[in-house]
DNA sequence: ATGACTTACTTCGAAATCGAACGTACTGCG
DNA sequence: CGCAGTACGTTCGATTTCGAAGTAAGTCAT
């Protein structure tokens, strides 16, 4: 993401987003000229949207003087849905979670009790609240902000999700798959200037979110869905999409905890982690054959980073044997200069990314406007 | 691709690209004031870089006085390198193709002797040469310009072609591999709006071009390479990349032609239009590999639409295999809103995209601001 | 310490840009 | 035909942005 327009948002963003810490900073990014940086950061320090904060360190000459963002500029409210839990953050526009909680609760209730669920259950803040995410586990079309066929979430097609929260909210609102909000977050909190990146969140489900030329692509709604790739494998088992042998029907942590006869996904991981020979060679099969997939899309895309997220990225087996296959298979050029690794945002990597996509918003231009005038 | 900067360069580019044919278009897309564009574009007229030229439908209201780009604006060259033969041609700024010449010439005579080649015999012009682009049947690193480890092209591994070809002609220089040209080349001539678009090109080899969010996808320069994808075929075919299997050991137009005894692809093409069966049913095979293959990629990358170019999207047995397998494997929500069709800018495409490339490199931007001052 | 150099930020006149109002030229309707 | 409505383009004073010079406050080698 380069220079956009010299708005006073554009400066409240590249300071939220860690990129810009100083006057000097906010020209070098901006493309403003110096003179007209200090003009509008000392508008937005009267609108309270930033404080100066000490001094930062001396780059050979004269010390910056450091820009914050200020407290009262404000949070958003961030909901990440699972099959059997939903996450509730508050963070700052800078990122810092403030309050977390992680509550049971059914995704199979429906859309209207999630989204109830949702707002009740959401942490209180002190501050005025700007916005609020909602990360899904399944496709989002980008631009009506509908769930659209879902194969876990019953009762959700074609809900008007983003609508409803504004409706009942009167926030502004962002619906995105929970993948993507997951690549955002990675890629904005720990990979910073690696603009093209392919975040694989293995949980229940496989799934998979895409950075390109530093933006999440989102293609129509489905980008990153991979669960449904064909694979070849020794034994068939249909897939509930009605095509044999999906990728999710044999790889997706579900079918690893059918197959092991445990309930949850992190169970897999304990059994895994003991050195249970059956959970491991399960592990290394669904490795490889995740990996068989992602080669084409490494080849493809070559991305400067693969990332690994989803409670199964804790299976040691099965993320090594992902990676060896992709060593073994891809082209030199492509692996040439591929990191391959684990989450380095955790659990929180969705929840970032959501508060980083509202604050990328238009919407957030909005208010920063109105509150400078 | 969106309001970029408002510099002269932006508005000369809008005319360009035909998006703007007026001042108000410009003020539109611009996001400039229209007294703002009035002032520019009276600058540009004088640098002779704009004309006026009669005027245009009215919209319900005065009609709009036509701008168009002045002659004296200048021209691209353009070399689109095959493995055994060089199109040559002199586009101007919009696009339009003044001169082509196709020759024989054999890629293997190397970096040097190509580019000789290429200089020597490019096609003259009386408007001043603004840029010079070079397509490749290669990988391009896109920071350094340099092919890097090419199948089919001995010699120019690490050759610093672009450096090499802006020593030698002066000129603002590019250079890509030519899948990439094609795909920028019927984004923008063919299929503008459809900003999430893959290009396959079937030649004597398999490439892919990728456009994402409206901007094409290099990665690290290997991007849309997916010749070397594992397939899973009745015969095992080992390829000269030293892995067995490989798509284009099986389904390019180099495997083609040595299955059927014929020297060239489009040796191919007569075969299959003259209905010789074991040509048909080699396609319709070639179809369903490379159909297997683009249906993973599409599921991951959800373009608006695939486009199959080349010289083999000429068989239509084989275009209409690979429609079908990805209409039948792929995710309804993928393909849901997926154009899949054959290429609409023609043997040309490349060199569009070459030109359009070259106009909107920051390299223009100098040329121009310099002309205007 | 001293002086040369680097970086951060501000000041202030010059230049670019805006935006509201105006002039122009057309469409479409009664 | 005449008039309302709409769109294109320009004029001109108000505003924003720039950029060169100046000030402030550091580092580093001597």
């Amino acid at each position: 993401m380069h220079s956009r327009e010299g708005g006073p948002a554009a400066l409240v963003r590249l300071v939220a987003a860690g990129q810009a810490e100083s006057r000097a900073d906010l020209a070098r990014l901006s493309g403003l000229a110096p003179s007209s940086v200090s003009l509008r950061v000392e508008q937005l320090i009267e609108a309270r949207l930033l404080t100066e904060e000490g001094e930062g360190a001396s780059r050979g000459g004269r010390r910056p003087r450091r820009l914050r963002l200020a407290p009262a500029a404000g949070v958003f409210q961030v909901a990440d849905l699972g099959a059997h839990h939903v996450r509730l953050a508050v963070v700052d526009l800078a990122g810092t979670v403030l309050a977390v909680t992680e509550l049971p609760h059914e995704i199979s209730s429906g859309p209207e009790a999630t989204l109830d669920f949702v707002i009740e259950n959401m942490p209180p803040s002190d501050q005025p609240v700007r916005g609020i995410g909602v990360g899904l586990p399944g496709p989002v079309d980008p631009v009506t902000g509908q769930v659209v066929s879902p194969s876990r979430m019953p009762g959700w097609s074609d809900f008007p999700v983003r609508d409803q929260l504004r409706a009942r909210t009167g926030l502004p609102s962002l619906v995105e798959n929970d993948a993507n909000l997951m690549a955002v977050g990675e890629y904005r909190h720990s990979w910073p200037g690696l603009d093209n990146l392919m975040v694989l969140k293995l949980g229940t489900g496989i799934g998979c979110g895409v950075i390109a030329g530093g933006r999440l692509h989102q293609g129509r709604g489905a980008a990153g869905d991979i669960s449904h790739v064909r694979i070849f494998a020794e034994a068939t088992v249909d897939c509930s999409c009605g095509h044999p042998d999906c990728l999710e029907a044999h790889a997706s942590g579900a079918a690893l905890a059918t197959a092991l006869g445990v309930e949850h996904p992190t169970d897999i991981l304990n059994l895994v982690a003991s050195g249970v020979p059956q959970a491991t060679s399960l592990a290394r099969t669904a490795g490889r054959l995740i990996g068989d997939v992602v080669t084409a899309l490494v080849n493809f895309f070559n991305p400067d980073a693969l990332v690994i997220g989803g409670s199964l990225s804790g299976a040691e087996p099965l993320v090594s044997t992902i990676r060896a296959v992709i060593y073994e298979r891809c082209l030199p050029l492509a692996t040439r200069n591929l990191q391959i690794a684990t989450s380095r945002s955790g659990r929180d990597a969705s929840i970032l990314g959501a508060g980083h996509l509202l604050l990328g918003a238009p919407l957030s231009d909005e208010w920063i406007d109105a509150v400078v005038r």
